[in-house]
DNA sequence: AGGGGGTAGTTATAAATGAAATCACCAAAA
DNA sequence: TTTTGGTGATTTCATTTATAACTACCCCCT
């Protein structure tokens, strides 16, 4: 329950008040946080994926065969996060690792049958999902919250370090 | 870098193209995630906060004296992270913590002459930073921003476990 | 040709997290 | 009054996650 129901009579409180509810950014991680968690318990159960490795196989789908740092800057998650989730889809059998012929130091990831099969169910599934949440607003609240985020997106990556990857979509 | 400039001379990805760019729970995790480092380093460099600690000290002087429960309901933390940051912040000698009379079970969290200091100063920070934010968007993207998140939140809250506090702000 | 400085990716170490166990207590029923 | 089931809060422990260190390599410069 968000806002508890007992009478609060309660005196020693400071002057100005300030409203965790109300605080964007309090709003922000709460909501991505709800968010991620449905989308990740979706992912794992019909999938047995992760959120990182959900986004890997999504960049690597879209990309085709690409380094781990294409991945990252496709991604927004940094290379030990890459690194790990590739590992693990190449344990899977979703993925297939190389050399790269051109960089001794890079390599290569590229979808295996069995990734593609995976990916074609996993789209399909995400965007079902998005679908469901676009339902609780209108055409418009979507729109506007879609371009609101990327340009606070932007406005805010101007002042702040790379990014980690962070919390799970 | 988010779109990396090389031609993407790759023949090798699945067919109906799906970009992580333009879908939702992945831009409200980058920006959250943005927006919550912007927000952590503030707290941390000026008055030595994590996010946790400053939103219990947020809702503590929004309350007054109260449980660390509420505290927990106010704040979307889960009872783990509130009594975590609620030592702290004893520790730190802006909380006090004492039993409650009523119910030997329960605890009463209360500030500090020094929590209502610090309190009074990071609250004009924090609104400080989110007129920053605010910045970035114009009014009315801004009120729809907030309005969406909140209905959004709602929405998946009915379809998701409780909040364990996730992602900070 | 052989440093020096830099990049790609992985691995190790340390800090943060969440789930479950624990402790102390309450309140209702027997 | 003792048992039973349950709640508030903390603690433990296994895992996750971030930071830093490392390995292997490239490339430019002299």
């Amino acid at each position: 329950m968000k806002s508890p129901k007992g009478k609060d009579a309660n005196p020693d409180r400071v002057p100005q008040p300030f409203d965790l509810e109300d605080f964007l950014p309090y709003r922000l991680s709460v909501t991505s946080n709800r968010v991620s968690r449905l989308f990740a318990a979706q992912y794992a159960a019909q999938f047995g994926l992760t959120i990182f490795e959900w986004r890997v196989l999504a960049v690597v789908g879209r990309l085709g065969t690409c380094s781990p740092t294409a991945v990252g800057e496709w991604s927004a998650m940094d290379k030990v996060k890459v690194s790990r989730a590739a590992a693990a889809l190449v344990a899977k059998g979703l993925l297939r690792q190389s050399l790269d012929p051109n960089d001794g130091r890079g390599r290569l990831l590229r979808m295996t049958r069995k990734g593609v099969t995976v990916h074609t169910g996993v789209v399909p599934l995400a965007r079902g999902l998005e679908a469901t949440l676009a339902d609780g607003l209108t055409k418009a609240e979507w729109a506007t919250l879609k371009k609101a985020l990327q340009k606070l997106s932007e406005h805010v990556g101007g002042m702040v370090g790379p990014d980690p990857g962070g919390a799970p979509d």
